[in-house]
DNA sequence: CGGCTCCATGTGATTGTATAACGTTACGTG
DNA sequence: CACGTAACGTTATACAATCACATGGAGCCG
């Protein structure tokens, strides 16, 4: 059973965990960048968790790993994972999950549920387009985009609804 | 001179201001919604900003209107906007700004200038398209999106950019 | 080696964002 | 008028983010 590319389903997590931490340390080699104890760890509770956690969460299993117990650790690491793509900020929660596309120089696109919280992560090459005309029209040049939907996954349609 | 759908361009502000605040008083009569002093108040004061402004400078705001000076008396007024319509919420800066197509059920898509910190409001029927594919594929119901997109509006691009 | 800079880390303090919990007032309805 | 409900107000607190400054190691150069 491998891991599903859509995010709502289950996978191997020890797998994916051990591939993703493996894969970042060679990228992190081979672009000179520093891939220190804290940043590790941090990228390493973000790969076991599997959800959208907050920089307060991350602070405290820092801590309790050792690490520094003022906020700028936990914003620290997780700007460095964000920057280099190894994770995404989830605006509307303010939180942090790990990318579940590593490596591939996407714009990416989440689905939130708003029962479980749980966030799926999807390729969305598509949702620029949308955008990208009015944008043109306007004149905007766009650097980022932030898309993320909100609604109810299939397990908790399931369950709850009618 | 007319209000630019766009948003971008300058526009005719006590016109806009005038409309939109009776057009509301029309919409919450008729929906039996209450369009009291504080939240009439606030939807003034975005209307007259014409830019996101952030919880906390509203509700000095209010207060200076003579309205009470603790958090949840803006972020009851600003719910209520947003929830009837007349308002959005950038996620991306924790900030609100007047709706600039009222009475339209619209799912809003943003521009934000990084460098002037100027937001427009583009209709975006369009960009919800991309991930209702991926959404139908993995079994997940939208109920809302946020899409913003983050870049360099053109007054900024004359200006500074090469 | 010594000294230097750069970068990452650590800490304390502060600001900004958001909500919980509770009591009171204002309004519409029977 | 009595009642139910919505809106308002206050206190307090949790969560998010940044500023300012000190420490310490890795690497470079003289």
């Amino acid at each position: 059973m491998s891991m599903e590319a859509v995010g709502f389903e289950t996978h191997d997590h020890a797998g994916c965990i051990a591939s993703a931490l493996a894969s970042a340390e060679d990228h992190c080699a081979t672009e000179g960048l520093r891939f220190t104890p804290v940043r590790r760890k941090a990228f390493e509770i973000l790969l076991q968790e599997h959800r959208a956690i907050g920089a307060y969460e991350m602070l405290d299993r820092l801590r309790d790993a050792g690490f520094g117990s003022q906020p700028p650790v936990a914003y620290r690491a997780l700007e460095f994972l964000v920057a280099h793509g190894f994770a995404h900020k989830i605006e509307r929660l303010n939180a942090f999950i790990a990318c579940a596309h590593p490596g591939a120089d996407h714009s990416p696109a989440f689905m939130i549920c708003r029962l479980c919280q749980s966030v799926a992560e999807a390729q969305s090459e598509t949702s620029r387009e949308g955008l990208g005309d009015a944008a043109r029209a306007a004149g905007f040049q766009i650097e980022r985009t932030v898309v993320e939907a909100e609604g109810i996954c299939p397990s908790c349609a399931e369950k709850g609804d009618a």
